[in-house]
RNA sequence: GCGAAAAUAGCUCAGUUGGUAGAGCGCCACCUUGCCAAGGUGGAGGUCGCGGGUUCGAAUCCCGUUUUUCGCUCCA
């Protein structure tokens, strides 16, 4: 476990030296868990996005791509039950600094009372045999009605409080049903407090008039307030898919990792509209794609694994999620949840406006069901990153580190160098620049013996060394090296770009997803 | 949010009983070499996370605070 522990913290200090990810505002200190992707880290996360989106989208006739705003209208967050599920009204019991929510503690004790009518029934169905009337039993047993009715004002008061948003009433009632840590046993209990997951904000510049509103929490009510607007003016036929790549803000209680958990994060999302019914199949299905996706960038099959959730959210008829082995133990990486008609079905309720589809087969209206897929931007990255930073030892006895980031995601291609920076060699090496850049981020790089240069490269993760010696000058030959074998092949310079393109251009890796 | 550990140069770290900071690598310039790092010379870069306090004197001791990692907790 040490030894992941280092890991994680020289992927985190590799991250920071060669231009990935820095924290942000570090010159002041930082901000908690927040990060600035610099030079390399901003050309990888932008060609993690485009080989997704060339993936779902443009690989996919029937599914299109929007951006939604980050703001949204206020209902929308009532709708997606953000605003209930995203306000949690939490007390820390203080023996055993365990946390629990407070509604959660008083509806487990109502749980109790009705375990105790539960037994009261068993009994007495024993003791009066086949005559016994459980309808006139739990009616009419004064026993039962004491117990159902202390569990009805329970359940009563704490609505009202939670309605009201009277936290010290919550609080007061645990102390007055003499609730106890499960864990400590003890009722040494902070006071209740309100965690609102999502970040507000303000809407119009004058103080009177300015609307309350919400960052987003998650990308995929964009996406289902639009689905409309884009099926219609796309002529789209069920089933059919919209993705979406966009920001989304969480103020979660404790964010850390790294890039892992950040408040502001970025989000790849696909929500795929079918007929009701079918949503099983198309959940099987889109597991299936999705995992291919991420097998099609080569880091290892059995860094991946799916995790079925036996608890489901309050959207969901299943749910599974890819997760891959991060230095710090196997998390969540992407989520594929079956999510009903809800969301299309809330925003019908809310906004009063039907979000229906016309099925020409079956000739009628339905509110289609949603299969998604969601896979953090961030966390892809820092699968990328953990995944690809190796050390090794050289059969010579040194050792390199080296950044084996798939070639078709490695911000810079090729770096161009010329084995000594006269004899003309550094003008030659700038032509074969100005050819390459049109279709590759190259770098040029003369400073220091070319072993150097190649190890640097190594470390920073180019897949391809271009170095142009004396020969060059004889018969306009250049070796390239790889990145990963160290090898080099002499090929013409004429045929440098199409060597490198068939090692890094989507398409050739896209090809294994199908 | 609770608990533990940590914060000194771009990175990794050292800094002995308190006496105003060093190394290696990296970076820049020049010379030399030239196909898998670590040749020579010169140079830049740190008010030791921040703010207080104790002291003649604080990187070092005390308090607070910020940030990070780990455990718990939470997690659509």
């Amino acid at each position: 476990m040490a030894n992941q522990e280092d890991i994680f913290k020289k992927v985190i200090s590799h991250a920071k030296e060669y231009g990935y990810v820095v924290q942000s505002s570090e010159i002041y200190d930082g901000l908690s868990a927040v990060y600035d992707y610099t030079q390399n880290g901003a050309e990888l996360k932008k060609n993690i996005k485009e080989y997704w989106w060339k993936a779902m989208v443009q690989m996919h006739e029937n599914i299109v791509g929007i951006d939604a705003a980050i703001f949204m209208h206020p209902t929308t967050w009532k709708a997606s039950g953000h605003v209930d599920a995203f306000n949690d009204p939490l007390i820390d019991n203080k023996d055993s600094k365990k946390r629990y929510r407070a509604d959660v503690l008083v509806e487990d004790y109502v749980a109790k009372i009705e375990a105790k009518i539960d037994k009261e029934v068993k009994k007495a169905s024993k003791r009066f045999g086949e005559s016994f009337d459980k309808t006139q039993f739990l009616t009419t047993n004064p026993r039962v009605l004491g117990y159902q009715e202390k569990a009805q004002n329970i359940l009563k008061r704490l609505g009202r409080s939670l309605e009201a948003e009277d936290l010290v009433d919550v609080k007061n009632l645990i102390e007055e049903l003499q609730i106890v840590c499960p864990i400590s046993g003890s009722k040494n209990w902070t006071d209740v407090k309100q965690f609102n997951l999502m970040f507000g904000t303000k809407l119009g510049a004058s103080a009177e008039n300015a609307t309350d509103l919400y960052l987003r929490p998650e990308t995929a009510q964009g996406i289902f307030v639009n689905f409309l607007n884009v099926q219609k003016s796309g002529r789209l036929k069920i089933p059919f898919g919209i993705a979406q790549i966009g920001k989304a803000f969480r103020n979660e209680i404790v964010a850390r990792q790294f890039i892992f958990r950040m408040r502001e994060f970025e989000q790849m999302e696909m929500q795929f509209f079918i007929k009701p019914g079918t949503q099983i199949e198309w959940y099987e299905k889109w597991k299936e794609l999705r995992m291919k996706w991420h097998l099609s960038l080569g880091m290892g099959e059995e860094n991946y694994r799916f995790h079925d959730h036996e608890k489901l959210a309050h959207y969901a008829d299943a749910a599974s999620d890819i997760e891959f082995k991060f230095p710090f133990g196997f998390k969540e990486l992407e989520g594929i949840h079956s999510r009903t008609d809800f969301d299309l079905g809330s925003h019908e309720k809310y906004s009063g406006k039907k979000l229906q589809y016309f099925d020409p087969e079956l000739n009628q209206n339905y509110v289609p069901y949603v299969v998604e897929t969601s896979i953090g931007v961030d966390r892809m990255f820092l699968a990328v990153l953990s995944n690809s930073l190796k050390e090794e030892e050289l059969e010579n006895g040194t050792n390199r580190t080296v950044l084996k980031i798939p070639a078709v995601l490695a911000p810079t291609k090729a770096a161009v160098l010329p084995l000594v920076k006269k004899d003309g060699l550094p003008e030659i090496a700038h032509k074969i620049i100005d050819d390459l850049k049109w279709d590759f981020n190259v770098i040029y790089d003369e400073k220091d013996a070319v072993g150097r240069r190649y190890r640097r490269q190594d470390a920073a993760g180019t897949p391809f060394c271009i170095t142009v010696d004396h020969q060059t000058l004889e018969d306009e030959t250049v070796t390239i090296r790889h990145r990963d074998t160290m090898e080099q092949k002499r090929i013409a310079i004429g045929a440098v770009n199409e060597t490198i393109a068939n090692e890094v251009a989507m398409k050739h890796w896209l090809k294994k997803t199908e």
